[in-house]
DNA sequence: TACAAACTTGCAACCGGTTGCAATCGGCAA
DNA sequence: TTGCCGATTGCAACCGGTTGCAAGTTTGTA
């Protein structure tokens, strides 16, 4: 069936190693015996059987890529981003769809039966225990918008997401909105916790302004549009601190239902600055997430983690900015 | 470093065939080699190397994914849907990420050193012979969303693209629009090219209709959004047939620019049905592609295939059906 | 109790490569 | 021509499993 290393000796009249050799980097072979070879392959269609190699070098180049953001369109970008840096360095992603699944101890069993080089845990919303039974199974894992630590027990990049909930209070306090409200991801979410502290710490120096908080049951838009409307239904805030892009575009599709206009009845804003959220008909105020550094650094770490797999760990942090658009009021 | 069927064996005192044969459905062996060899292994926390076996049997249970469609929403949906189905069957995808590529020959090197039992092909813009290259390499290959033929030289998954631009065509003059046009994805995407044929040659029985076609650049809002802007800058038609849903979102937001109401002052039926297209503040009429059925059928066919390689080629087509919503203006 | 059939088990070869080691080759200076 | 040294090459063992085969063990039946 498939043409293997033997058959190329074969033909080229040399030995099974001097075909391996030709093959790998900067192993010895002559020019003579190089040719001959690779005329034989040429001939015969042959390339290497990376899976077989890797049984001795003890290296696949494929790396687990581990994710449960599948209804968020940000999604989009972060793999899109994530396949092509790897590709680009030689890497291959192996996916694992998390789903509804949060016990890491499946994909773990997994990636190691796969012999994954590194894994990538990309979600905002796992523990870092989850990326940490990877560290713990031997298998190096970088943790992709993970939650930021001063002394991370594994490989973490990403943003301050504490820190982001306070540029979100300080953005809505500058525009002198007075009663303020934080609509956040899912209750178990890491990043939602963590953007909530960082809005209610900012905002418990500002005892004058009345603040709200609940938290939606998803990043997506049913469950933000779906949390609004239930907003509205009874007192709303003037504004809201949504905890992701979807969840804004969510609750501006409630606020359309009732006839309210963001950025003059309702003020928004929201997080990540997808695609989406500059599209004419979203126009969205949000804290731009370097979503494209964030990767390539995270790839690049990965990178540096074969070389050295006992890295210490580090946490990358990356710095976000408010980008303004049209639904927030403009400050006075 | 990681604990192999040696150490299991060795522990356990048994052969390493006995290990093997008990991680192995419906090899022989006793119930008391069976219980010594798990216990051992759960001791040391070994699990089999899924490479390693793959030399001997020839089987990775690795299947490659490839696409390009990176800047589609639905395309969320697809790979949710792949990823999961695969993964239900004990299969893992690898991903190929295409990009700008469009030669299948890396792709198909790439997989064939990876020694995936199958390709996936998805993408509605490839050409067969793209998909026909894994064929011809000796890797099964199913390619869902590509174009249907009576003979298909290599499994397709999908819809009939002409017979949608024929539906798309019938909807339009049911409902009254006299001037109608269709804006088309990339020119050398099969799918824009095939309904483009369905559309133009529905309406060629109706001579008294007025027809026009453009081509976007790519299926992504921007690419709709920048064909609309062009077209409403001259004389549009009464209604038009973007060949995607995100080419719709795109015109509804260029639509938006110059004050006209969707439905109203022009019509606009997309296609795919994504769930984007459900939100209320889009509402989009559409011709709603079974994504889920097709995607399912692709893998169940994925599993036939590892069962019967050299199995005939096959030809899958699901029907499709307008969804009513709200930018097409009422059958009379 | 004896014997055949049915199960289990370990040995050894093999899957497709890689690599340490020792032998061989070629080139150059003496 | 000889001797020496570095570059090239092939052998053989190994990576972590699987599997055909033959020997050994049970089990069932007469």
């Amino acid at each position: 069936m498939s043409v293997t290393l033997k058959d190329v000796a074969a033909l080229a009249g040399v030995s099974r190693s001097a075909v391996s050799r030709t093959f790998t980097e900067g192993a010895s072979v002559s020019a003579k015996t190089r040719s001959k070879v690779e005329k034989a392959a040429r001939e015969l269609g042959y390339s290497p059987n990376a899976l077989a190699s890797s049984l001795t070098t003890g290296r696949t180049k494929l790396i687990g890529l581990i994710s449960n953001n599948f209804h968020n369109p940000i999604f989009l970008e972060v793999f899109d981003q994530f396949t092509r840096a790897l590709q680009e360095r030689g890497l291959r992603p192996l996916i694992v769809n998390l789903t509804d699944e949060t016990e890491p101890a499946n994909s773990v069993r997994m990636l190691r039966q796969y012999s994954v080089d590194a894994a990538i845990v990309a979600s905002s919303t796992l523990p870092p225990s989850f990326a940490k039974a990877f560290h713990d199974a031997g298998v190096p894992v970088v943790h992709t918008f993970g939650r930021s630590a001063t002394s991370p027990e594994v490989h973490v990049v990403g943003i301050d997401n504490v820190e982001c909930g306070r540029m979100a209070a300080r953005e809505l306090l500058a525009r002198g909105y007075r009663r303020v409200g934080y609509l956040g991801g899912p209750e178990d979410a890491t990043s939602a916790l963590d953007r909530y502290r960082g809005f209610m710490e900012e905002l418990a120096d500002h005892p004058d302004i009345e603040v709200s908080h609940c938290f939606a049951g998803a990043y997506s838009f049913e469950a933000g549009r779906a949390e609004m409307l239930r907003l509205l239904a009874n007192t709303p805030s003037e504004a809201y601190f949504c905890g992701d892009d979807i969840l804004s575009v969510g609750a501006l599709s409630a606020l359309a239902d009732h006839g309210l206009k963001p950025g003059q009845d309702i003020g928004i804003i929201g997080l990540n600055d997808m695609e989406m959220s500059r599209w004419e008909s979203v126009n969205l105020t949000t804290i731009h997430q370097p979503i494209k550094q964030i990767i390539t650094s995270s790839v690049d770490l990965v990178v540096e983690m074969l070389k050295e797999p006992q890295r210490y760990p580090e946490a990358r942090i990356f710095p976000c900015r408010v980008i303004e658009r049209g639904t927030l009021r403009p400050r006075p």
